[in-house]
DNA sequence: AGACTGTTATATAATATATATAACAAGCAG
DNA sequence: CTGCTTGTTATATATATTATATAACAGTCT
C-alpha cells in the first residue's frame, strides 16, 4: 500500500490512515470493488496495532466508502456515498474556516480557487490509468 | 460578542473559539486593532473555563492574528500574518482531503468552486459594514 | 487602595488515542 | 477434519488531550 504514516503530527494515525483511503480512492490508486489488506495486513506493514487500522476502516464504512465481509476483508465500495445534505453542511464550515483564514493572509478570491482547481486537475491526471 | 459554542460536537472548545474569531476577522465583525473580551469575561459569557479562553487567545497570538499587551487584555493584530510556505501546504493537504472526499461522492470541480465562491462572495458582502 | 489585566502553578476528572493479548465465529483450502 | 485466514469482541494498560477548579502573582490603571 502507498500509505505513508506521520507519526510526529497531532493528527491521529486513524485519521491519517482514513484520509489518505478515501485520497487513494478519489485518484484512483484503490478502484471500486478492490480489496483491501487485513487489518493484521496492513498493521505490520506500517508498524501500528491492528485496533488502530480497524478503526479507520470502520468509520470508512459506516461513511460508505468500504464494504467489510468477514470472510474477504474490506473492500472499496462499489457505490460510493452520495452528498448527503449533512455533509455539505460539514463540508462548508470547514471550507468557511480555511477561506476566513487564507482571507485574513491576504489570499484572493482567485488565488484560492487556482490552489483547488490545481488539485482537482492533479486527481483528474492520475486517474488516467 | 457573537461566539456560540456547540457542546456536543467533538471539536474541542478552544478551536471552535479559535475559528470563529478568525471567521470574526475575516467578516469584519472584528476589526484590526479592536479589543477582544478579557479571558474572564468571555469565558463567563459562554459558560466556559478562563483557561479553554485563554488556550484560544495563546494559540491566536502565536499564529499572529492576535497582540497581546498585558494591562489591556488580547487586541486584533494590525498586522495579519503572511501566507508562509507551511501554512500553504497545511492549506494544500487539508483541500486535498475536503476535494478527494467531495470527488468520490460526485461533486465535479464546477461545484467545488461554485461553493467557495459563494462563501468567498458571503465574506465580502459582511466586510461592507 | 482597589479593580482589572494576563500569567503561572497545581490538582483533578473525563475522554481520546494507541497498544498488547487473547479469544471467538465464520469461511476456505489443503 | 485441520489449519489458516478473515473481522470481531473483550480486557487491560499507558499516555496525551481537553476542560475544569482554585489560588496566587505581577503589572497596570483609576
Amino acid at each position: 500500500m502507498f500509505i505513508k504514516i506521520d507519526f510526529e503530527t497531532e493528527m491521529p494515525i486513524y485519521e491519517q490512515l482514513k484520509r489518505q483511503i478515501i485520497e487513494g480512492i478519489a485518484k484512483g490508486a484503490l478502484k471500486k470493488g478492490e480489496q483491501l489488506p487485513s487489518v493484521r495486513q496492513l498493521a505490520e506493514d506500517i508498524g501500528i496495532n491492528l485496533h488502530t487500522v480497524n478503526k479507520a476502516y470502520n468509520i470508512l464504512k459506516n461513511e460508505g466508502f468500504l464494504t467489510i465481509d468477514r470472510r474477504k476483508g474490506a473492500m472499496v465500495s462499489n457505490l460510493m456515498p452520495e452528498i448527503t445534505e449533512q455533509y455539505l453542511e460539514l463540508l462548508k464550515e470547514e471550507l468557511k474556516y480555511l477561506i476566513s483564514n487564507s482571507y485574513c493572509r491576504g489570499m484572493r478570491k482567485e488565488g484560492f480557487l487556482s490552489i483547488c482547481e490545481s488539485i482537482y486537475d492533479e486527481i483528474d491526471d492520475e486517474k488516467k490509468f
